[in-house]
This record gives C-alpha cells, structure tokens and sequence, in this order.
DNA sequence: GGAACGTCTTAAACTACGTTAGCTCATTCA
DNA sequence: TGAATGAGCTAACGTAGTTTAAGACGTTCC
C-alpha cells in the first residue's frame, strides 16, 4: 500500500479517526520505479499530481550557476510536491537518489478528499509548514554552523525524521547519498566534506559503507551539531 | 485598516471576491506598536494569534551557537506566523526591525473564516507555500553563492516583493535594517558586509543611506545576482 | 554640553574552506 | 579479460572569508 509509511508518520504525530485513514489507505494512485539520479519532475513543469515516497530518497535541488544545491531530502512516507496542490509551476528540480518507489495520487483526487475532511486539511497543510520549518532549519545549518557540525546536524535530522517512519534500526540505517550529495546539502565541496567524513568517522560518530550508516553515539553527534529536533515538530498537536 | 496590504498583495497574485475581499477587511483585531528590535515571540513560545504586518519590518531569527541566523524578512501585508494556525510551537524568534506596526486577528476567528470559505483557505495555504518557496531560494543563496552576488540577491528580492505592495518608488525603498542584519541573513561577517555594499556601492548598483535604499540598475543587480523571480510565484495563479 | 552608545568603516593577521590534480578501488559492461 | 566509469580518498596550494581591533561619525540622553 502506498500510504502506509505516510499514515504511520502522520498517525504518531497527530492522531486520525478510522475514517480518516481509511481515506488515506484507498486513494486511487499510480506507482513507478525511479532508477538512480532520475529526474521527478524539473524546474519549470507544471504537474496535476502528487508523490508519495514509498521507498528510496528523493531530494530537491536548485542549479546556482554551476553550482547544485540540494534543499531538502525526502524519505519514505514524505510527500515531497504536496505544494503542488496550491502552486503548480516548480521552481526548482525532484531527483531519485539511488532506485526508489513513488506513488502518484492525482490533485483532484486529493482536492475532494480535503474537501470531505477538515483534519486531514489541517494534517495535510500541517505537513507542509513543517516541510518549510525544514527549511528554515536548513538556511541556519548553511548559514551559520561550520562545516563538521553542518554535516552532523544533517545525519541527526534523517536519523530522527527516519526513526519515525520505522527504519532506524540499532542506530544505523539505509543511506543512498553520495558523499557529493552531502556536499551539495551542505554548501561544500566534496573534498572538504569527505574530510568531515573522515573527521566523523575518526571520533567514532559515524559508520559509513556500502549505503548503510550507524550513528553509534547519536548523543554525542547531536551536541557537536546543535541539534534541536523541535523544528521538525513532532510532539506539537494542535487538534 | 489592517489588511490594506495584505488583501493588496493576494488580490495581485490570486484574485479575490468581494464576499471575500469584505470577510478579510473586517476581521476583528488589535493592533500594537513595535519598537526597533523588539520581540513579537520567542523561540518556544505558544500563540492563538497571527500577526499582520501593517508597516515596517520584521524577520525570523534562530540562535545558532554565538551567531543569530535571520531567517526570512516581512515586509507590510505579510503574515509572518501563518504557520501558527497548525503548528503552536515557535521553533524561532520574531523580531522587529526599526518601528514596526503590527495587527493581531485571533486563531479562531481565522479558523471560522476558512470553514467559510474555501478559496481563503487555498489563498492562505498558498501564502504558507510561497513562504516556504521563499526559505529555500535562501537556502540556496546561503548555501551556493559568494558574498557579492547573495547580498545582491536579498537586495533584489525585498524590491520584488516591495513593489508587489506599492512600498517602491523611483526604485527605491525605506530600509530599516542594518548592515549587521544583512550579515546576519546572509551568513557573512558584518565586517565582510560592508566590504560588499561598498563594492555593491561603488558599482553604482546600490545607493543607501539613512533607512533608504536605491537600486537604480536592477537590471544588472538582477544578473549579478542570478535572481530569478519565479520562485516568488508572482504569476502561478491555480484558481 | 559632553558622555555614552550604536553604526559604519578600515586595516592587518589568520583560517576554514575551495580548487586542482591524481591516485585507488569496486563495479559494470563489451 | 580488461577498458571504462564512478565513488572515495589524499596532498599541495590558493583564496574568500573571519576575527580582532580601533577610529570616525552621528544620535540620544542626562
């Protein structure tokens, strides 16, 4: 089932009613297969649909001259273009990384199903703000932390937003990003980011290889990166 | 009235009806004066009001270590913390920028206005979505370009949007800030700020001077900056 | 009227990054 | 089987930025 990882997400942070999930579980949808570093959708289109992640990463980016910026990553669960509903021209590009699962549920579909159900307006829109608070948590990561807490406060952010979906396990988890990838989220050069990487892995914070990472000492990760997970607002339930 | 500027600004993007236009021009509110850097929330705080921006400026902030990130800017017309409507845990500070006025419309009453009416419910989730288009092209600024060309580029953005709300003439723009603001929303020193807007200054690209700023070659402050307005989703109109 | 303060400015020394280049290793594919 | 490719890694060097410090100027406030 397509939802299944989304309902679990927004189940633990919100709570919905039988019928609600129901709703949720039964959308009409349409799944596809990605291969690695293949394009959703590109800046500029228009689309009458959404994604759903099902399994694999997604991440948005923008081209800076000749520079590529990953804004955020998308893990299964996610619904990376839910904007779309309200603004259909993209500013900005929807890539796989590494082979990955979508579902696409169509805007109409969705627009009725919101029109029939306040709470999941209220969960859906809610899902949105905290995409964008994110987003301001990244613009602070890019803006003001130096790079060794710049990458760990990344690996704290997917391991806690992974965890919530059920794909953590003993602290380590399925990582499909390069270490270019990595630097493309964190505004820095691959050179410099495989010596963080290094630096990580040398204080014992990080185990990386073959697309599996373990943070062992996830406390000691979260102090050197500032993390704070309030932004991504999981025990913040207005209903 | 309150909403002046705001029903302005959606009314440019998206149209509104008159029942509509009339719901928001008589929304019940308070309005309070803001001295310059005062705070409207802090980080951690709970609210069951959202501001309206009725002249001055505001911004998000978040403290990162020693450093303090601006987040995003708020010019009159916006509604800096929409977002309150769903999610009631400040992950942030509001802060005001020179003299500021602001008006407050209560949670509830905002609430009954959407049940009303579907298509204010599309026109302030739409709001919320530019919002958190907004946040990534910072994103990408932060993260992917140089000194110049990022202060450039903030300089280009808060034009569009002052036009937007009839708060430009001549290309020029009341400017509360500091540079030190400026650094702050662009992850650089204050020192290396100033060394930009002399540089910005003596390419003739910006004039600014007492709370004033002039851009009398947007044109070129424009490629300079690589600032490419789609994001702002001036003209993306769904309905 | 002058003390205190905030903002802007400049200079000099330093450093956390980026750039370029070249190597290894594993995987894929003819 | 071995050529081609992509990811990771390392080193040497260059630079765009930070830091610290101190002076100029205007404004506010007693």
């Amino acid at each position: 089932m397509p939802s299944t990882k989304l309902i679990a997400r927004l189940q633990a942070v919100v709570g919905l009613s039988d019928d609600d999930r129901g709703k949720l579980a039964n959308m009409p949808h349409a799944v596809r297969q990605f291969a690695d570093d293949e394009h959703i959708f590109r800046q500029g289109d228009r689309t009458s649909r959404c994604a759903i992640v099902m399994s694999g990463f997604l991440f948005r980016q923008k081209i800076v001259g000749s520079r590529s910026q990953i804004l955020s990553i998308y893990l299964p669960g996610d619904i990376p273009d839910l904007h779309t509903l309200h603004l259909s021209l993209m500013d900005h590009d929807l890539v796989s990384a590494g082979p990955s699962t979508v579902a696409f549920v169509s805007h109409s579909f969705l627009n009725s199903m919101l029109v029939s159900s306040p709470t999941l307006t209220h969960v859906l829109w809610r899902d949105t703000l905290v995409d964008a608070a994110i987003f301001r948590e990244w613009v602070a990561n890019v803006g003001s932390r130096d790079a060794l807490s710049r990458v760990a406060h990344l690996f704290c952010e997917l391991a806690a937003r992974l965890e919530l979906v059920g794909l953590m396990e003993d602290n380590g988890f399925i990582f499909p990003l390069t270490q270019e990838h990595l630097a493309d989220a964190c505004g820095l050069s691959k050179v410099h980011t495989n010596r963080i990487v290094q630096a990580l892995r040398r204080g014992g914070l990080i185990e990386w290889q073959n697309h599996h990472v373990k943070l062992p000492r996830r406390k000691e990760l979260a102090e050197l990166a500032g993390f704070m997970p309030d932004y991504l607002h999981f025990s913040d339930n207005k209903l």
